[in-house]
RNA sequence: GGGCGGUUAGCUCAGCGGUAGAGCACUACGUUGACAUCGUAGUGGCCACUGGUUCGAUCCCAGUACCGCCCA
């Protein structure tokens, strides 16, 4: 049965992804020869609420070729897959999930209920991405297939694995090395989700907002002699003021200023520094005092040079007031709106007004309960309570004051307000797009610094090499200036915190009403032991120690009492076991004293558990078989834009865990990008679906496209077009094959010959040749050069020279050797394009032929040079040149296509000789010739110059004088300008002797060609001249 | 503002010391033993600009302009 005329993905694929499945031909360590070199790639997990997106589909392609091509080579390998357990993208989806079903939100139906939810959407939806993954033919060893949840507490059936384990394990040891700390610190908030994320998690965007410019008078109604100088010292304004000026971009914050800053160098405040100043907002009877204090940060030049210092609410301000000593007053809730909890707005007032005077000092979980936000803006949203603030400072006459450009007209005041408007940089969370609150909490943290120096060094000596080489450079850069790593979320979907707390025992020996101990253990079972130990040594023999949820009751109730005191920013810790010893919830017939401790409720970034990726998904800290065989993995590809997020943190991990390196190659690439190179965006409209390109083009071509787009650092745009060519190119090479199929090559027998002719022995010079490229392509991660050597080698070669060549010989004396060659050729074409191209090689193998094996187990060639004969590369080159000369000039003199005709051979040399007798039915074929003899040119003929022979092609009557001349005239004058610069470079006495050997010889070879060359086709010009 | 890149044919990109390449697009012709998802032949480049190094620079160095990306 004939073959179709084209293959056909949609039928094809599915049954060959199938076949591959069943036969297990991805699993570890598949087609391996004994003893074989291993080669481990781990996937970058995709998030478990993904889907395919073109980045995946870009990425998960480069790394299957490199997996398929070292399988079939016959190495040990293993192309780890798995994914992500997403911590608040997954949460989000349920959540959102939960809602859309109008059932209980999340905290309704409590923690444990709630992450029952999560495993049950995972287990419904987790496996798409699977799916999707083996539709583009990615070679992944699914039966091992990991997830970073794998074994948390409560995960169902099925989700078993030891992910959690070792995330734990690292926590702990991480914890008591000292490397894991908690504090508090100023951390971005993110108001929507209610937790804290890491700066990374955070846009900056710049937005249109504006810079108010507001009077803070100083205390008692002192004055001041304000004086500014232009840039020659030369008063420009002297006045007294009674107030400091300052600019803001968040006036709501103000409320919890703690000081103004000046610059120590500017003198226009030299005179008021370490006086008082007063906050112009809030009850003007409990009006604030702050100092006015001296840093290096505010800037003299920029706005008045005066900086309102809100510690608690600003990172920059936040170092000023740890430096200053100055306190940071938090503003608002969890929610982002201003807080609603403490004392009457006066009582605090009085306490911070005798804080800033120096009268009373505060610990920092004190300064946490003075709420200094008015009494009437308690409980409004951050954006309400500005304009409020704006509107109470404005009408009190306090905001700075310009002229009214439009003053005169009618209802037009004579000042206004100075209101700038300006671009500021705003921080948005980049799941959520809110406003990201700059928020003083108490969080977990990774003390990088210190595990930093053996992930820097790893990579300057060369252990781990990242490529482009750009990416090193971005990689020194961010980690030479690391800032600690905020690692602890305030969600319930992820692995909690294995930190216990209890009350501490304070200095006189008893409980402490305001701080904790922490006990950090894997198991609730050794954190109690640790806190036995703790309070039997330091209170009492007897002391009884408790988990506070073996007390509470129903499951939820900790949940619910977490969410009261989390809402006021409160530690949940100290406050729950107070309240639950309070409440009296637990009673105890002796008098030994009861101690309860509670579990942290947060949970670790997802980032933290994505870091131990490479160990966790190889069974570590079991000390497995996979894990001895294929750690160190070798190559790690991924997107550029999660290089700190995932490869350095996986770097300074697996370092400070196992002390290795975890992968030897870090490939990064860029952003898919559309055709013109916008990003994808739903909002553009312009997003690609891959699975609708393997729909309409084939996972062939759509994969061949991410090879040939894949150059090192290479920008990466996606044109369907370009997607349309290459499903071209297979199509070429099915037809070739069907070609060869028509001429009974499948009969001839399988495996290389040794032909004699030199079409044959040319082709499989350029097979090897091919061979030896991909290789050195694919060695050095250079894909697109893999890819276009395949592409000119198929198309180029194969389908446009050697088929046709072959057309002839299918007739004579070498119709066995040239039906052998073109079978081993095909099945190198199917061999080596198969890691690109996988789907189309597989059907092709399996058509063409009885095989030992699928071609998913193909054995990769490796022959090389060996198999190049150079005699037969010179011959066929000229006759491939013979035959396009041919061609071009009938062209161009507009000889009709189907008129053969005859050629003379003016001159020829010894080798061009041969070449004609070899090949003369090619020539005659290809050239459209009818015959070819030895003759002189008549007139009225063209003319063909080549290297060692001349031609006449006899045309009378069809080409015109004129048109043949201006065909040679160009012809010469482009091998003049040529032969010029080689005369000129000859000429120059510096080059011949500075120059290397072998590129003057090469000069004087080409020189002597060309003039030859020019010598024939001006014999020929003269010969026209002659006919006039 | 800091860091990292880029600027080569109409478009998308390779090349990176020895006189410029591919694919697509475009033009003309064309069903010649597979392929119109095709064939044949063509058109098309001060390799951003200015200097420097070199016998020789698209390539190395310095500067300029413009464009990206990341971080403030």
């Amino acid at each position: 049965m004939p073959m179709e005329k084209t293959f056909s993905p949609a039928e094809a694929e599915a049954r060959i992804a199938r076949e591959w499945e069943a036969r297990n031909c991805f699993a570890a360590g598949a087609n391996a020869r004994p003893g074989a070199e291993t080669f481990c790639i781990m996937i970058p997990p995709p998030n478990v609420t993904g889907s395919l997106h073109m980045g995946h589909a870009f990425n998960n392609t480069l790394q299957d070729i490199l997996v398929r091509w070292h399988r079939m080579r016959g190495h040990d390998v293993l192309w780890q897959p798995g994914q992500d357990h997403a911590g608040i993208a997954t949460q989000m989806v349920v959540e959102r999930e939960l809602a859309k079903a109008q059932q209980p939100g999340r905290r309704a139906m409590g923690r444990e209920a709630f992450t029952a939810k999560v495993w049950e959407w995972k287990g419904q939806s987790g496996g798409t991405i699977i799916g999707q993954l083996k539709r583009l033919g990615c070679s992944l060893d699914w039966s091992r297939n990991a997830f970073t949840m794998s074994g948390a507490p409560n995960c169902p059936p099925g989700e078993e694995g030891n992910f959690h384990d070792a995330v734990i394990k690292v926590f702990v040891d991480l914890h008591n090395k000292g490397l894991i700390y908690r504090g508090k610190r100023l951390v971005n908030w993110d108001p929507h989700f209610e937790t804290a994320i890491s700066d990374l998690e955070v846009e900056n965007i710049e937005v249109a907002g504006h810079m108010w410019h507001f009077k803070y008078p100083l205390a008692g109604g002192e004055t001041y002699e304000y004086v500014e100088k232009d840039a020659e010292g030369n008063v420009t304004l002297r006045e007294v003021r009674d107030y400091i000026s300052i600019a803001t971009t968040r006036p709501e914050t103000m409320l919890g200023d703690g000081a103004v800053a000046v610059h120590p160098s500017d003198a226009r405040y030299a005179a008021i520094v370490g006086k008082l100043c007063e906050i112009p907002v809030g009850p003007k009877e409990h009006r604030r005092l702050i100092p006015i204090i001296t840093d290096d940060y505010p800037d003299p030049n920029f706005g008045s040079g005066a900086v309102k210092i809100t510690g608690a609410h600003d990172f920059n301000d936040y170092a000023v007031a740890k430096r200053g000593n100055i306190p940071c007053y938090r503003l608002m809730d969890t929610k982002g709106a201003m807080r609603d909890d403490g004392a009457p707005y006066a009582e605090a007032a009085q306490i911070a007004v005798a804080v800033a005077r120096g009268e009373r000092a505060l610990s920092e979980a004190e300064v946490d309960t003075i709420n200094l936000v008015p009494d009437e803006l308690r409980g409004l949203d951050r954006f309400e309570a500005r304009e409020k603030v704006i509107a109470e400072i404005t009408a009190e006459g306090l905001a700075v004051m310009l002229p009214n450009p439009k003053a005169g007209a009618e209802g037009e005041a004579a000042m206004l307000p100075y209101v700038e408007a300006k671009p500021i940089m705003q921080p948005f969370g980049d799941r959520s797009k809110t406003v990201i609150e700059p928020m003083l909490t108490d969080q977990w943290f990774v003390d990088t610094a210190r595990i930093v120096q053996p992930a820097l060094d790893a990579v300057r000596d060369g252990r781990t090499r990242i490529m482009p080489p750009s990416g090193e450079k971005t990689y020194y850069h961010w980690l030479e200036n690391i800032e600690p790593w905020c690692i602890s979320r305030q969600l319930w979907w992820g692995h909690q915190i294995p930190v216990w707390f209890g009350r501490s025992i304070a200095d006189n020996g008893q409980l402490s009403e305001t701080s904790d101990k922490e006990f950090c253990a894997a198991t609730e079972a050794e954190a109690l032991k640790l806190a036995q130990n703790y309070y039997r040594k330091h209170l009492s023999a007897d002391a009884i120690v408790a988990p506070i949820s073996e007390i509470q009751g129903p499951s939820d109730s900790v949940d619910r009492i977490d969410e009261h005191y989390r809402s006021r920013n409160r530690n949940p810790a100290v406050e729950n076991i107070a309240l639950v010893q309070d409440i009296g919830a637990v009673s105890d017939a002796t008098s030994n004293p009861k101690i309860f401790i509670k579990r942290d409720p947060d949970v670790l970034d997802t980032w933290f558990s994505s870091g131990l990726w490479p160990i966790g998904t190889l069974g570590w800290p079991e000390p497995t078989p996979e894990l001895q065989k294929y750690f160190p993995t070798d190559v790690l590809i991924t997107g550029s834009d999660i290089l700190f997020f995932w490869v350095a943190r996986m770097m300074m991990m697996q370092l400070a865990v196992v002390g290795e390196v975890p992968f030897h190659t870090v490939y990064l690439h860029g952003l898919v990008r559309d055709a013109k190179g916008k990003k994808m965006s739903k909002s553009l409209g312009n997003v690609v679906d891959p699975l609708d390109l393997i729909d309409e083009f084939g996972a062939d071509a759509l994969r061949f496209t991410n090879a040939a787009m894949a150059s090192l650092g290479g920008a990466l745009k996606l044109d369907t077009q370009r997607i349309a060519g290459y499903r071209n190119f297979g199509t070429k090479l099915w037809n070739a094959t069907r070609f060869a199929e028509m001429n009974g090559v499948f009969e001839a027998p399988q495996g290389r010959p040794a032909p004699t002719h030199t079409v044959n022995r040319w082709i499989i010079g350029e097979v090897a040749r091919t061979r030896v490229a991909v290789d050195d392509a694919l060695e050095n991660f250079r894909f697109n050069d893999a890819a276009n050597t395949l592409y000119a080698f198929v198309w180029g070669k194969v389908c446009d020279w050697y088929v046709e060549f072959a057309k002839p010989l299918f007739d004579g004396e070498h119709a066995g050797e040239t039906r052998q060659t073109m079978r081993w050729v095909l099945d190198q074409c199917f061999t080596l394009l198969h890691p690109m191209m996988p789907f189309i090689t597989e059907e092709l193998w399996a058509m063409t032929g009885t095989r030992a094996k699928m071609l998913v187990h193909g054995d990769w060639p490796e022959y090389g040079a060996e198999l190049i004969d150079e005699a037969a590369d010179r011959e066929m080159n000229w006759v491939i040149q013979l035959i396009e000369e041919i061609r071009s000039a009938r062209s161009q003199m507009g000889v009709p296509v189907a008129l053969k005709i005859e050629m003379l051979t003016t001159e020829a040399d010894e080798a061009a000789r041969a070449a004609l007798a070899h090949n003369e039915a090619l020539i005659l074929r290809l050239a459209r010739l009818d015959h070819i003899a030895d003759g002189t040119t008549p007139k009225g003929a063209i003319s063909l110059a080549l290297p060692g022979a001349a031609f006449a092609l006899p045309l009378a009557g069809i080409i015109n004088v004129a048109g043949e001349k201006a065909r040679l005239t160009k012809a010469l004058d482009k091998l003049e300008k040529d032969m010029g610069g080689l005369r000129g470079r000859l000429g120059n006495p510096k080059f011949v002797a500075s120059a290397p050997e072998e590129i003057v010889e090469e000069n004087r070879a080409l020189l002597a060609a060309g003039e030859a060359e020019g010598a024939k086709i001006r014999a020929a010009l003269a010969r026209l001249a002659d006919l006039g």
